[in-house]
DNA sequence: GATGAATGAGGGTTCATTCAT
DNA sequence: AATGAATGAACCCTCATTCAT
């Protein structure tokens, strides 16, 4: 994982940041995790807050990049959201301790108006996903944010039950949390139907009000 | 809120805690913020990780005691769950930095034998409520701590989002959410039905395969 | 010449950046110096540079006030430079390490807006003082800011030699000195006289050429 | 005035350490301003403390040697003074942060022995002129070192001065001010005389008293 | 010879903790 | 009991120096 001198130093920090919080970690630390020395770090940082903005904005692009990268707005939601789902299933099985770091230091003080912006980028990436998906009459007619809050907190839930080893990240774990995390968004009232079904069927899902 | 000394610390502590992390904020700073003086901590907890962890474990217990206060094991699984759902909201609501402080710093490295006894006790608890829904066939027959943590990071979900200012908690985010939530617990195929005959029917409720 | 411990702080800075410039002295140092913890140093001032503003402005102020403190414009010029001659003296003598740091932090970068104008204020007596003799006809009419490099200077000059061991400060350094700077500064072809006489018999004195 | 790396890296030293002081200013500023690499000045200098000596040796050395080339004891004191009081200005005048140097790290704790050694050889040289021009009986009966503090203090004001942009040094300047420092230097009761008349008369400048 | 990345001791500064008041 | 000045270890960061390239 980790190639060069600034790799190591960022999969350190990133591990490190995430056990033990920005501020609970020391910069020998992190170098020593990343077998450097401490002034090391400053030949590729020129701060700890630059490292951690560094760090947030190398793993929120590869976040954003890949969590709609396989969305198609012709498609059914569900398979949608199911796809979404796996996408975080994808980035999040290979990459835990990046999923927690960016979802622990969302609003954390030190992220720079860089980190921000990108983090709020994702947002609107997100809320257009939950619009349209909503705008079949198939999702739940919620404000987006709260079903982001739901979906998204749903997830992390379960990157944290297995990060304290209560479950493990398997096909029939995606399996499983891909229907409920359907089931949470889908309208109540609304045809579900299987997912072969969704797809051929979209126009006759109507609001019945 | 604070009455003695003593709660005054805890509150101001667990306010920064929560904005600021354990590590990220001084005891200067807490003293401040409860309108002590610094040495006046120590006159009440021995050192900042007991402050650390008699707050956790005051909030923890208070945590526990509301959670599952009101549940009924003889009641139908669907209001049951929208009970906790309910327990939730209510504690969330009137202490939402304590939730998020509980939440957060559940597996801090400050965090002594005591007040992981008092978490795992909590886990518990939750495991024996899924289980006894489950046991109705009204639930999903996932692992309880997948549901569990489902469950719990949907409402976390909702917390971070509220404390963003992205939503904001109201009878109506109760009444959307717990459906919500009822449904991604709910086993697909089972009769769901109405608040009302969920009670009635527990029985008929028989998995397929 | 330490009485609380902001004192003791000053005067050990003062010896210490004397002696080993600014940057040549770790705080630690002036701590042990100052006989009290680092950290404490940081109680009084916020930081080494404040430190070095709050001791030149300290200093400067003293030098401003003594200096010219019984100039009597009223005066002949020679009494006049003599006195200020005379406050050098005094002040450098009691204060040789104060002295000394003024002139070499002259135009230190670390020297704060406060700290200069200061510098500036005391410039502008200078030449003021330096002009005012002039105008009696006694004093060269050279620009008053050379004559002040050279007056200055010069006495910075014995102090340095003082420092150094080469000399001491004597009330017949006193008088020679004083003797061979009103020289510097008079106008060569002006009746000089002797101290008592200047005042009353200048018209006798006659330059040959 | 750089020709190879060595004197490259000496004078871009020099002008940071007159700008900066030694401690200052750190290996890779002085690297850069000389345009080579951090670790080519180790090829060149053990140590900065190597460098500063070097350095200080360098233009001590010259210093030395321009300051009485043209002395000539059998001319008359005044010329004598004022050659050298010229020869100061060639010096200051071609190399004022090398006069500037020298003066301010004149008992800098780093500097070693042998720059010591040079140090102290310049302090007899210049004992010696003037004794010798004492003994004409046309100079102040003052003890040497305080002569000396004063003539050199006085030109140093100067240099600072020019420094700080309040003068610069110009012919009317070496006019003045050679003219200024010679009564400062001359036995008051003496017959000064001018330039042409002092060369011719040395021997008949006796002491009255 | 020259480079500049790497080192780690030491710099300025913060902060958990103590203790005289 | 309460204070807050004082402490010194530990923090983030710099920099003289080394050494593989």
């Amino acid at each position: 994982m980790a190639d060069g001198k600034a790799d190591a130093i960022l999969d350190a920090a990133l591990r490190l940041f995430d056990e033990r919080t920005y501020a609970g970690c020391a910069m020998p630390l992190i170098a020593d995790a990343a077998g450097v020395a401490a002034g090391t770090i400053y030949r590729y940082f020129p701060s700890k807050e630059a490292l951690a903005n560094a760090l947030y904005r190398q793993w929120k692009a590869r976040y954003v990049e890949c969590l709609f990268a396989d969305d198609d707005p012709g498609e059914a939601p569900r398979p949608r959201v199911e796809r979404v789902w796996g996408a975080l299933f994808d980035f999040a099985g290979a990459h835990p301790a990046a999923f927690s770091f960016l979802e622990t230091h969302q609003h954390a003080p030190y992220l720079d108006a860089d980190s921000r912006a990108l983090s709020a980028r994702l947002d609107k990436l997100a809320v257009a996903f939950v619009t349209s998906v909503q705008e079949t009459g198939a999702v739940r007619a919620a404000p987006a944010a709260e079903l982001i809050a739901l979906f998204l907190g749903a997830f992390t839930g379960l990157v944290k039950a297995r990060t304290a080893g209560y479950i493990s990240f398997d096909d029939s774990l995606r399996a499983r949390s891909g229907d409920a995390i359907w089931q949470l968004l889908a309208r109540p009232d609304a045809p579900t139907g299987g997912h072969l079904m969704t797809r051929s069927l979209p126009l006759t899902t109507r609001p019945r009000r």
